[in-house]
DNA sequence: AATCAAAACTGACTAATATCATATTTTGAG
DNA sequence: CTCAAAATATGATATTAGTCAGTTTTGATT
């Protein structure tokens, strides 16, 4: 792969526009790019990381799996995001997988990389700090919504995150296509109970489907409903 | 008050122990230590903090207030903690809530002092990332609690988790005390079911109570109904 | 175009949990 | 010590969401 860091425009979006040229180049020099297809694993729960995962293109879900067999869906991570940057940091093995959910390119950045960078650069490190930062206010948003929320709520809710942060095609449907099972496993509810309330939405002209499309139709409604009518 | 972060003993289990004797000195002289009751505010949900707050001594609880006006407790800070950092490194108002548990010693740190440090000091920052990776994998594990496992599930995890994070005392009972209201609010469902699964664990000894206090009996029982029997 | 498995969907039933009402106990202020 | 308020407790009922069983639709593959 002949893409070199320096020149890669993703990087505006994450921590690494904190490196220096040089560091950028020395980075640049270890990593590898790799091409994910749909449904493939990027890595798996309990797995030790040696390195992170920028995403170039296509979204990953990043999820942990529970006793009962269940995926819980904790973050979707698309163009730009850092992937395993958590367990890395913290020399923890990973407590999430990641699983394609679109056809992916990502890059691998060996952790040496990263980790000698955080010690020698502040700027870079606190850029990572703020990042992290950021994931955990929404995890704690999160973290609420699943106890205060109804499932109906929560999943009006990631209907209009959805939109807000993948954007949506011309026709008006989301830009991300998520199955009714991947919808459920990220607002934590069966399958079925998802299905039944996308159908009631559809219904009620709050969304409109196609195929596995969706997209919203009356944000109002939607809305409403999230904060309680 | 006269006592020196340099002599301080609590910042061995905090990000503060990375900082240099200089450093410390400086944030030493800003710092100033509040005394503060039970039940008392230490900062509240949209607040701009202009600091972190060190617990020196007592247990802070760390809410969201949500739509339908019931509080969920996110996070448990006891002695050596630090609160707020997440906000001032996001330059964000604070997202939750801090107030007594019981009565507390805590100190305040401008910000200036920690954000100096931490352009500056690698070790430091790093230091403080490690600290939120954990905390963001302590989050993740409480999405995927909420989402997964049931209310009876919660509540008797909630009280491993409080032995072994605060202890018990000479008598077996929890160091910690919490009303049912708030154990209530850490699990995350509604204060009578709360009551009722508590009584029911004291039916089958899984637990004892003296007044509010409550011990775990049965740690075997709690540990197997937390890993679905 | 026919086939087949996976995904999407629907209905009936059950289990879990919230809500409302009310009784009892505990606690703290004066 | 007394009393009111707050916290704890319990019962009845309603609501939400999960489970199970089955049907239909979709889309990939030959």
């Amino acid at each position: 792969m002949n893409t070199r860091c320096e020149n890669c425009i993703i990087r505006q979006f994450n921590s690494l526009r904190a490196m220096s040229k040089e560091e950028l180049k020395r980075v640049s020099d270890t990593k590898t790019t790799k091409t994910i297809k749909k449904g493939e694993a990027i890595f798996a729960e309990g797995e030790k990381l040696n390195g992170v995962f920028c995403v170039r293109d296509g979204v990953s879900k990043l999820s942990k799996l529970s006793a009962n067999g269940k995926d819980q869906i904790v973050k979707l991570a698309s163009k730009g995001e850092v992937m395993g940057q958590r367990s890395v940091i913290a020399e923890e093995s990973s407590n999430l997988s990641a699983i394609a959910v679109s056809d992916m390119e990502v890059c691998f950045i060996p952790k040496e990389g990263i980790v000698d960078v955080l010690h020698q650069n502040p700027n870079f490190t606190v850029e990572v700090l703020r990042h992290m930062a950021h994931d955990l206010r929404e995890a704690d948003d999160v973290i609420v919504n699943m106890s205060q929320k109804t499932v109906k709520q929560r999943i009006a809710e990631a209907f209009l995150y959805l939109r807000d942060n993948f954007g949506e095609d011309a026709d008006g449907y989301l830009s991300i296509t998520l199955s009714r099972e991947d919808i459920a496993n990220v607002v934590g509810t069966a399958t079925e109970s998802c299905i039944r309330i996308i159908s009631e939405f559809k219904k009620k002209k709050y969304i409109k489907t196609s195929g596995k499309k969706i997209g919203v139709q009356n944000e109002k409604a939607l809305r409403d409903l999230v904060d309680g009518f």
